[in-house]
DNA sequence: CTCATATGAGACATCAATGTCTCATATGGA
DNA sequence: TCCATATGAGACATTGATGTCTCATATGAG
């Protein structure tokens, strides 16, 4: 008798698994009848559209525990800094979790649903802009190419973990760091705290 | 009056669109009757599969116009260097011809297909070892790692492109500058073809 | 124990996409 | 002109997923 959090987990694990795995595979991998399935959740379209903004909640969560808006409006680099390893092993996390919300079509495709996103992206946005005047990015970039940039190591890390090629400890440090510093030189150390106190 | 390889460029620019697209908007959008193009194709997994292969053709294309295999063999970090700078250009632009491509969950599922996505892969990964071994990319990251960021760029590029954030000229650059030094520091100019000689 | 409620199994109709088929027509060459 | 071939339009059956419904059963509260 799961409970309907539960019931949507295990459709999530379902669908990140394969996104297009139908009713009945769901129903199944829930432990459930498809009638009951259908007594929690109108049609499929309702159960990726919550889905959906249980991973939006999720996004506009991580944006909130790490102290986003806040660290737009302090500007300070190391306010920037903080909020950026607060928030990228949360966002990698995120990603292994709502994975299929990373490329299902059918989020973008709902108004409701793409609005949001539109909102925590440009929430993402801001956050870039910030560390530019702050001097923690390059100016030279445009910062909605910062945020594609960071969405692209997201899918990325979801596939490398998929894969088995990086260990879940190191991949928000690797994603954080490819991004800031990239993978040629040495790292600038911006994502682990600094040791001496190299402030 | 269509032929072949016209019918399948417009099955892809409406894939490319819309991954869900009907065999009936196909057709539509290749100006032909769905009749016809059934008489090309004999089912839609088989439009998938040769679009898939197309797009690994266009991939082996990119990596053999590259100089990947020889780059490889050499070793030095000028030839690593230069295949980054040939490749990456193709590479952005195979991933906005073959956007549906990046994502579609059912290239994985064919077998063939995927045996060529791990060949190629495969290629990609020696190129990132390569660049290790040279110099050019930091020693203490997974090559797969390399592969996976940089495809996540990729599909980055595609995103930024489709929102008309970035120039289409200006894209290969930034994926791979972002790829080699990150948004963080200046750009130790890995991929603009130093001026002065500063080799 | 008794009853109300939720569930599982399955029957059922619906729907959209798909693949096949036919036929009238157009096109292009002999 | 005459003929062969390719096409478009559309009818048709099939298939798989979907959404609704019923009924027997289990479970839990009273």
């Amino acid at each position: 008798m799961p409970t309907r959090e539960q019931l949507l987990d295990a459709a999530l694990r379902t669908l990140n698994d394969d996104p297009t795995a139908s009713l009945a595979q769901i129903a199944e991998a829930a432990g459930v009848g498809r009638a009951t399935l259908h007594r929690h959740v109108a049609s499929r379209d309702d159960l990726v559209r919550e889905l959906g903004d249980r991973s939006l909640d999720r996004w506009e969560e991580t944006q909130r525990a790490s102290g986003l808006a806040e660290a737009v409006a302090d500007g300070g680099d190391e306010a920037v800094r903080a909020c950026l390893r607060e928030m990228f092993p949360r966002l990698v996390a995120d990603a292994e979790d709502y994975g299929f919300a990373l490329t299902d079509s059918f989020l973008v495709s709902e108004p409701r649903l793409a609005a949001r996103t539109a909102d925590l992206e440009a929430g993402e946005v801001a956050l870039w802009r910030a560390a530019q005047a702050a001097g923690v990015v390059r100016g030279d970039v445009p910062a909605r190419w910062c945020m594609h940039a960071a969405y692209g190591l997201l899918v990325a890390s979801r596939d490398a973990l998929r894969a088995g090629d990086v260990a879940r400890r190191d991949l928000a440090d690797l994603v954080l760091t490819t991004l800031l510093t990239g993978i040629a030189g040495e790292p600038t150390s911006t994502t682990t705290t600094p040791k001496g106190g190299a402030r």
